[in-house]
RNA sequence: GUGGAUAUAGCGCAGUUGGUUAGCGUGCCAGGUUGUGGCCCUGGAGGCCGUGGGUUCGAGUCCCACUAUUCACCCCA
């Protein structure tokens, strides 16, 4: 027995059509926003994510799928939506084209990461792009597609937690600032502090143990450093969600673990699914084009996780039935009459009315057992007495109710047999 | 990488202080109704009890190791 790869999850096919609920939902509200679907490649150049997503993230450090092609060179399965974007952007001169730039795409992103309740090694994720403005009317703009994206897929009780990081300049006064309130304290911290305040001093506010945490309760705020521009643009942001009413709360502690933010940083959080509550991140990367060696171009953008929105729609109970289910099915039970079955099965399909006939050569009872659990609408049983008569009784699965319907009529327009 | 829990039929589970042919629910197949689904009744198929060792006359049950799953930490979607 080979059993399925850790981490990784079948969809079978009693559940795909919630994925392609979401996903149809995804597209809708994307191409309503005047985004357009981007497709980059699965695997990457190792070194697009190195200087891309950056080094000191645990992502690059631990949770690569990195492995060398028969080339030799070093490639990696994307752990991420947005590196494999912009270096497409470059590549293809779309800073030369028009802008803004605004894409979405629909991908699965692989991690090598201990499982558990919300967390897989491939998991995939509605990813959205906005290249080219650094105006917050783009930040506003990226948040309500995903806020607008969620309404209408019909999620509840997620809170979108805002914050800014600033740009570099006022993250380095800040970081200066943090290290010294920790100052001495920096002794009493857990080992990956320590070396968060070296490297990278604002990731020490996301660290989850107890005693950082008691160290940094009132440790200076990120969004009393920023720079004026920095400032004006958080407040623009916020006074654009305010107005389209998208109501969110401000979190000085997220800083999210990808080191190519700048300024704006988002989350949607639940707290209906176990630990793994972000169903959304995403903020402003205005440094990410330069770093891979394009020109610099203000970005924004967010990434979704299919599975954990699709536990929180789980959760909630909003998956009433399986709307891809067979229309018509059509039960031959006599040998003579298959072939007209399979006819009139055809025929039905030729007008894209979904149709099917028994393949199994099972009797009616089963037959109709069958078609009962396939979910169909309506069902019409073919025997001699149909033969002799030239007609049929098309049955109502639900109700129960049945018609007359000629055969001849229905070769004709299935459609119109049918009364639809 | 760290810690806890679990592993018996496709799925969900029970299995007494160790005792002989391992059960229940559900799903699947067939019959009751020789041409009609759902409800009901009857029957059937389907298990090397995660793997390997050990204790014992005897292990699904006790011990050890391994593997897998899972939850949490960490991190992130």
């Amino acid at each position: 027995m080979i059993n399925i790869p850790k981490g990784t999850k079948d969809v079978l096919p009693s559940d795909s059509y919630k994925w392609h609920y979401v996903e149809g939902v995804a597209r809708d509200v994307a191409a309503l926003f005047g985004f357009k679907e981007i497709r980059t490649p699965t695997f990457e150049h190792t070194e697009l994510f190195l200087r891309g997503v950056g080094e000191t993230t645990d992502i690059v450090n631990k949770e690569m799928y990195t492995f060398e092609d028969k080339g030799g060179r070093s490639m990696t399965l994307r752990p991420e939506g947005t590196a494999g974007v912009a270096r497409c952007f470059i590549e293809n001169g779309l800073q030369q084209g028009v802008l803004p730039m605004k894409a979405y795409y629909l991908a699965s992103v692989f991690r090598y990461e201990r499982p558990q309740n919300g967390r897989l090694r491939e998991h995939h994720q509605f990813g959205v792009e906005c290249y080219g403005s650094d105006s917050p009317s783009a930040d506003a703009e990226v948040i309500s597609l995903a806020y607008e994206f969620l309404q209408r897929v019909g999620v509840k009780g997620l809170e979108l937690c805002l914050n800014s990081i600033g740009c570099p300049d006022c993250r380095a006064k800040f970081n200066e600032a943090l290290k010294a309130y920790i100052g001495d304290n920096l002794d009493a911290m857990c080992a990956t502090c320590r070396e968060r305040f070296q490297k990278n001093p604002l990731r020490i506010l996301d660290c989850k143990e107890e005693g950082c945490r008691r160290i940094v309760a009132g440790a200076p705020k990120i969004t009393d450093f920023l720079c004026d521009d920095c400032k004006t643009h958080f407040e623009g942001v916020q006074e654009l969600l305010s107005a389209a009413g998208i109501p969110f709360r401000i979190a000085p502690m997220i800083v999210r673990g990808l080191d190519y933010y700048t300024r704006t940083v988002f989350e949607f959080t639940s707290n209906q699914i176990g630990a793994q509550g972000t169903v959304c991140g995403g903020g402003r990367y205005n440094n990410l084009v330069e770093q891979i060696g394009g020109k610099h171009m203000p970005a924004v953008g967010f990434g979704l996780g299919i599975e954990r929105l699709l536990l929180v729609l789980e959760n909630a109970d909003i998956f009433a039935a399986d709307p891809e289910c067979v229309y018509l099915y059509i039960a031959p039970i006599c040998a003579e009459a298959r072939p007209l079955a399979q006819q009139l099965t055809n025929a039905a399909r030729a007008l894209g009315i979904s149709a099917e006939t028994d393949i199994m050569d099972r009797s009616v009872k089963a037959q109709l057992k069958y078609a009962d659990r396939a979910g169909a609408k309506i069902v019409a049983v073919i025997g001699e007495d149909e033969l002799a008569r030239g007609a049929f009784k098309v049955k109502d699965m639900h109700t129960g109710e049945e018609r007359e319907t000629q055969i001849d009529e229905f070769l004709a327009d299935p459609s119109r047999a049918l009364g639809l």
